[in-house]
RNA sequence: GCUCGGAUGGUGGAAUUGGUAGACACGUUGGACUUAAAAUCCAAUGGACAGUAAUGUCCGUGCGGGUUCAAGUCCCGCUCCGAGUACCA
């Protein structure tokens, strides 16, 4: 009988959904196990080959899981909100809503396609009024929570406030705005309401403020730093400029120090982590306050290096300093301001991509030198960043090379603070030196000169020890249509929380997705968008009276809202009560295997522990840490085609004939080119988007047009997208899943190419023939041979180190060994064939299933349980032991494994290639490893 | 610049705590079956040299050193490629 894929394929996936085969019940007195996939933004493209490998890996381990008696819990959904689904609204009119349910259900077609072990009565979609309901919910809690520094913890914003009215804010440690202003307990008492509100917003873990965004007017929205990429929009590459806009803000800041010392609790990829803690970027040193000459004003700064500030020979203010326009000296004034504004003219981009050139501008203006008392001049430049720090550094030349290039520049001082060190050709960065020509610092190294430093400022009240943070509060606003709306509302321009109960506060409608032409975000076109607090319902913006009836917020969530928490979702889906019932989380409680991309690095991943955490602070999960494991999976890239084409002439010269021609290279559909390169012409010439290939000439190498090769990223626009569709037509899905595994390690990058998909296809079949013959299923009852156990048994023992190590291509590799063993030996027993279908099932599940089923079994293969290893049958008497002379493997001796080491010796010792090999020399020693190796050496 | 990966046959990749380098596949070549093709099966396949042959010798894991009886694996110094990040005070 033949191994017919496709009906096979058809008829397990049909099982496992009608009979819900892969349902994770959330009471059992199984142990739990939570295996994750980073859920995917359905675009409109559709699965290519890429998508799966993680899922494939994950849907392994999971169905591996399931074997060997782990309550599972293997979900699936749809990261729905977004923008390409908005722009694609935007070009056509189309709802967002109805492309992203159609992209979904290609999505879900291809997904089953592949027999995926999901549980979809979990399945969520962020853009889901039942899901983003409780994205509202978690927003609403944040904003109702500060962050305290004495407990280290998230805690309702009431008992802030109560504390304020007790004692003011002066002994209050929390995570707040820079610059918040002391009040004693009777000027709180005094303040109005919105005051209140205003100060308790400086405070809160959400919070609207003017900042200073990533504003890409293409996408008519801002954009997170993580969105950034090269200065460009992450999405579509479009420039991004500074901007200052009315945002919502997380205080992701408050979490800084805990996102970082949770990374030593969690095993996740170095580089993963490393990435994390570059993004934080933690950095220990001191503030210091420079006195301005004549003026009341304080410039502080921050330093890693407080131990050179004995080498200050002038200061650099970011040219956005507040202190700028103030400090300035008449005589300097047209200079700075000229300065001031081409520096903010510069984008971004500009700034970074002019890293060399040194700019700055005098102020004319002096600090004073908290120690020595010297005067210190005060310049502008833009190597100094506005958002880093305070805006200002203590340039010390001869410590730091940027200050020394800008010394060197201007012409400005380079006092030598560094013991018996030449700085004559640059800083020097070297934390070893020792430090001299400086007060009472002299003669001290580094670190002790940072500590006295340090003691010194906080004795006179000029400075304390500080720890830095990178790290910026993340931008929560958009000015899009297609993201979750915030349940807030606007009294007299104040932000107001529309009650819990109430939510979900679902999208308008729209007659456009554009921004209003009076430069409002997309929901400005809504009429039905305003709050009534007495209906407690969204109505008609024509209502808004601001006593009972008032605008709703434009600004929807980022994409990363709605991912930030998903993982607790899928616990408890259905849930109308709560966003997850306490008994499902307190059972599953995390993500014991997460599988996804590692460009997330940064962005959903820093995000999500950050909402977990603050969840965690609230009570509302029972873990800090959701995701113990995490593993990322390499991309899966193109390989793209090209033909070339003469310059100016319509003519193709095959690769091999191309030589010295000036020649086009021009993308061509992967699909019309063979194994060997070599392209379909006729295909390519009814190919109609290039209008004159029908006549053009082509030059042909031995009557062949062959194609160059080159590895992109998969995409559209490279032609070079493999769809797993086809894989699954023509091979089927076992074929597809294990050749993905086949491919190489899962967290390697690496070319797709089909051209080894015949080899798993084949083992496949042979598999399949294992339990054959002569065209009928024969699998027969007879006691199984030592060597077919050994065969079985050794394949248990390699998958299961596989499974564990993630190293699944070795696997693949493993199970072809032992089919090509078995076949080799003619088994076609069942105590050998059954256990072998087991093993395999997690890997290629279908034909498991089906050979499972000939064995007459009623119930799912994934209910069996696992092959236990034992060692029993590959215990070996003999052993081929190789014999080497100087390291050289010269020939192999078979041993008994029973003899001691002299035994070996002497066995080894008298065979006769031993003495060819030595021929007449006397070994200077012999090193025998019993059961490895023999080393003769002489 | 900094941080982190990586480099093994024609190709994808294997290789326990250092112990037979190239498992398993693809490709290629030869053969069987067939009218033929596909499918399937069998054999050979890192390179060079010697030999009719069995076989033998040498060279081989990016480069140069080192440690060791023994190095793809450990140490030192480079080269190249990839990813992330970037005036971070």
């Amino acid at each position: 009988m033949k191994y017919y894929f496709n009906e096979i394929e058809a008829k397990w996936q049909k099982f496992w959904s009608e009979n819900q085969t892969f349902r994770a019940e959330n009471e059992s007195d199984k142990e739990k196990f939570y295996v994750l996939d980073m859920f995917p933004y359905p675009s409109g493209a559709g699965l290519h080959v890429g998508h799966p490998l993680g899922y494939i890996a994950s849907d392994i381990y999971a169905r591996y899981k399931r074997h060997k008696g782990f309550n599972v819990l293997h979900p699936q959904g749809y990261d729905s909100f977004g923008l390409p689904a908005e722009q694609y609204a935007i070009q056509t009119g189309q709802h967002p809503a109805k492309t992203t349910k159609e992209n979904i259900e290609t999505y879900r077609r291809q997904l089953d396609q592949i027999g995926f072990s999901f549980d979809w009565s979990r399945e969520v979609r962020t853009s889901d009024p039942s899901y983003y309901k409780w994205t509202q919910w978690i927003f609403i809690q944040l904003f109702n929570s500060y962050y305290s520094l004495e407990e280290n913890k998230a805690k309702d914003i009431q008992e802030l406030e109560e504390r304020f009215e007790r004692e003011g804010n002066r002994e209050v440690k929390a995570a707040s705005d820079e610059k918040v202003e002391f009040f004693s307990a009777e000027e709180w008492k005094g303040y109005s309401r919105e005051q209140k509100d205003v100060i308790l917003s400086q405070y809160r873990l959400t919070y609207l403020s003017d900042t200073e965004v990533n504003w890409c007017p293409e996408l008519g929205t801002v954009l997170a730093n993580d969105e950034i990429v090269n200065g460009v929009s992450e999405r579509g590459g479009f420039p991004v400029v500074r901007k200052k806009m009315k945002q919502w803000s997380m205080r992701i800041t408050a979490y800084a120090q805990r996102l970082l010392d949770g990374l030593d609790s969690i095993d996740w990829p170095q580089p993963l982590k490393d990435s994390q803690t570059n993004w934080i970027g933690r950095s220990e040193g001191a503030m210091v306050d420079f006195k301005v000459n004549g003026h009341e004003a304080f410039i502080e700064v921050f330093t890693t290096r407080p131990d050179t500030i004995f080498g200050v020979s002038f200061m650099t203010l970011a040219p956005e300093h507040e202190l700028v326009s103030r400090i300035t000296t008449s005589d300097q004034k047209s200079a700075v301001e000229e300065y001031v504004l081409s520096a903010s003219k510069k984008s971004e981009r500009d700034r970074m991509s002019d890293v060399k050139s040194i700019s700055g501008v005098f102020t004319g203006a002096y600090a004073v030198h908290p120690f020595s008392g010297e005067q210190i001049p005060i310049w502008i430049g833009d190597y100094v960043l506005a958002s880093y720090g305070t805006g200002a550094v203590m340039a010390v030349p001869c410590g730091d090379q940027r200050d020394y290039d800008f010394a060197k520049y201007f012409g400005i001082d380079i006092p030598n603070i560094f013991k018996d060190i030449d700085i004559s050709e640059g800083a020097c960065e070297d934390k070893n030196a020792k430090i001299a020509n400086s007060d009472f610092i002299s003669g001290l190294g580094v670190k002790e000169a940072i500590s006295k430093v340090i003691f010194e400022l906080e004795k006179r009240g000029i400075g304390q020890g500080k720890i830095n943070y990178r790290l910026r509060d993340a931008v929560f606003s958009r000015q899009r249509y297609w993201g979750e709306p915030f349940p807030v509302y606007y009294k007299e321009g104040l932000p107001q929380m529309i009650d819990e109960k109430y939510l979900p506060i679902t999208l308008p409608e729209v007659e456009k997705y554009l921004p209003t032409s009076d430069g409002k975000p997309p929901l400005g076109n809504a009429t039905v968008w305003a709050w009534d607090t007495r209906k407690n319902t969204i109505v008609s913006n024509e209502l808004i009276d601001e006593e009972f009836v008032f605008p709703l917020e434009l600004n929807t969530m980022p994409g990363w809202a709605g991912s930030s928490w998903y993982f607790n979702r899928y616990m408890d889906a259905g849930n109308d009560k709560e966003f997850c019932g306490k008994s499902a989380i307190n059972y599953w409680k995390d993500v014991d295997l997460y599988i996804g991309g590692s460009e997330h690095a940064t962005g959903h991943l820093l995000y999500s522990r950050f909402w977990q955490k603050f969840l965690f602070d609230k009570g509302f999960v029972p873990v800090e840490e959701y995701a113990k494991k995490l593993i990322n999976q390499g991309m899966i890239l193109g390989t793209s085609a090209f033909v070339y084409r003469k310059e100016g002439e319509n003519i193709f010269i095959s690769k091999g004939l191309v030589k010295d021609e000036k020649v086009q290279p021009i993308h061509v559909d992967v699909a019309l080119v063979n194994a060997s390169n070599e392209l379909d012409l006729e295909a390519f010439k009814k190919n109609t988007f290039h209008k004159d290939i029908k006549d053009a000439h082509f030059i042909l190498e031995e009557r062949k047009y062959i194609v160059g090769r080159e590895v992109e990223k998969m995409s559209k626009s490279k032609y070079n997208v493999v769809n797993p569709d086809d894989i699954c037509r023509d091979y089927g899905a076992d074929t597809l899943r294990m050749y993905e595994m086949f491919l190489g390690p899962l967290e390697q990058a690496k070319p797709w190419n089909t051209a080894g998909i015949t080899g798993v296809h084949g083992f496949l079949k042979r598999f399949w023939k294992l339990f054959h013959a002569s065209g009928d299923f024969a699998v027969n009852d007879e006691a199984p041979n030592p060597e077919e156990l050994k065969v079985l048994h050794k394949t248990i023992k390699k998958v299961d180190e596989d499974i564990a190590n993630f190293s699944f291509n070795t696997s693949v590799s493993s199970f072809m060994i032992a089919v090509n063993e078995l076949t080799a030996l003619k088994c076609s027993k069942r105590s050998i064939l059954e256990p072998l279908a087991v093993l395999i099932s997690p890997y290629a599940p279908h034909i498991a299933e089906e050979l499972w089923s000939k064995l007459g079994h009623k119930e799912s293969i994934s209910t069996a349980t696992y092959p236990e290893f034992e060692s029993k049958y590959l215990i070996e008497s003999m052993k081929t032991y190789p014999i080497s002379f100087n390291g050289k493997m010269r020939f192999t001796k078979e041993l008994s494994l029973d003899l001691d080491k002299a035994a070996i010796e002497k066995a080894v010792l008298e065979d006769e290639r031993t003495l060819k090999q030595l021929d007449g020399r006397i070994p200077k020693k012999v090193i025998v490893v019993p059961g490895k190796i023999v080393n003769i050496v002489g």
